[in-house]
DNA sequence: ATCATCCCCTGATGGC
DNA sequence: TGCCATCAGGGGATGA
């Protein structure tokens, strides 16, 4: 489910529910395994400890507290409730969190391909998950038109695999790729090997642009994303072809074509896009 | 190292 | 209504 866009608008919605000071007091698992088997034990580590930041790397959401980080990927079907009690629990709820201020959260994921892991604060970045990750898309320093070019130059992928390749910048998905090449008028099939300097150039403008859009629209809401709070996502009526096919391309009325590209669905425009 | 394919899992949807 | 096939926003594992 989540891209970039839903899981900082996760992050913020946690944020605001877990606001400092505030410390877990218990977590409790109703399964074993998600996408991974988790560390039973080991997770039990963060209870009495202090919240300090809820951050986010990429897709990853890492809950700091005084020594350790808590993990948390949501997969495809991931997503954090608060809950009052026991009653109030439903299918799929696998990670239960309670704090301080009587306040509790619940992890539910129908699919399981999220990922839960705890490591002692400061080594997250030494994580396996998320030591191969690439730079955010808005870290202007590290993510340039010129390194995707330099990464991009003897590479044999299409650009849409390549923008969603989280080793090369993380937080894009299936759809923001989508539309973000939309945007910058390139085919999603593209060899990246062939894309220009001011192509690159525009193609991250318009990943930035397109994420950020989303961010400040709370996400988009397909099937079930909801916020942490529940409310929803409104992004999704902002896509300009993703979901689209056959519908008339807003910028030339030809039909937006519909491809499997990588084994994922992928929109484009065949007259706007080259 | 890089690339394509397979697969994890449940639920929604559409065709018959 | 039921049954079956197909598909879904992620990404690790695998083998070429």
């Amino acid at each position: 489910m989540p891209e970039l866009p839903e899981v900082e608008t996760v992050r913020r919605g946690l944020e605001r529910i877990l606001e400092p000071p505030i410390k877990i007091q218990k977590i409790e698992l109703k399964r074993k395994e998600l996408r991974f088997p988790m560390p039973v034990k080991k997770l039990q580590a963060v209870s009495g400890e202090k919240l300090r930041s809820i951050d986010r790397i990429g897709k990853y959401l890492l809950f700091k507290t005084e020594k350790h980080c808590l993990i948390n990927h949501l997969g495809m079907t991931g997503t954090w409730r608060e809950f009052k009690a026991s009653k109030d629990l439903k299918r799929h709820d696998h990670v239960l969190l309670e704090f301080s201020k009587k306040i509790k959260l619940v992890y539910n994921d129908p699919r399981r391909f999220g990922v839960l892991d705890l490591c002692p604060l400061g080594e997250e970045l030494d994580h396996k998950l998320i030591k191969n990750m690439g730079p955010d898309p808005f870290n202007i320093e590290a993510l340039t038109a010129e390194s995707l070019r330099m990464k991009a130059k003897k590479r044999i992928v299409v650009v849409k695999n390549f923008i969603m390749d989280q080793k090369i910048l993380t937080g894009v998905g299936n759809i923001y790729a989508s539309e973000a090449l939309f945007r910058a008028g390139i085919r999603p099939s593209k060899n990246v090997s062939q894309i220009s300097l001011p192509k690159w150039t525009l193609l991250l403008e318009k990943i930035r642009e397109v994420l950020s859009e989303a961010i400040e629209a709370g996400g988009s809401t397909i099937s079930d994303f909801k916020q942490a709070g529940g409310s929803q996502g409104y992004f999704q009526n902002s896509f300009k072809v993703y979901g689209r096919k056959d519908e008339p391309c807003i910028q030339c009325r030809k039909p937006i074509r519909l491809k499997t590209i990588g084994g994922r669905s992928s929109f484009y425009c065949s007259h706007c896009q080259k």
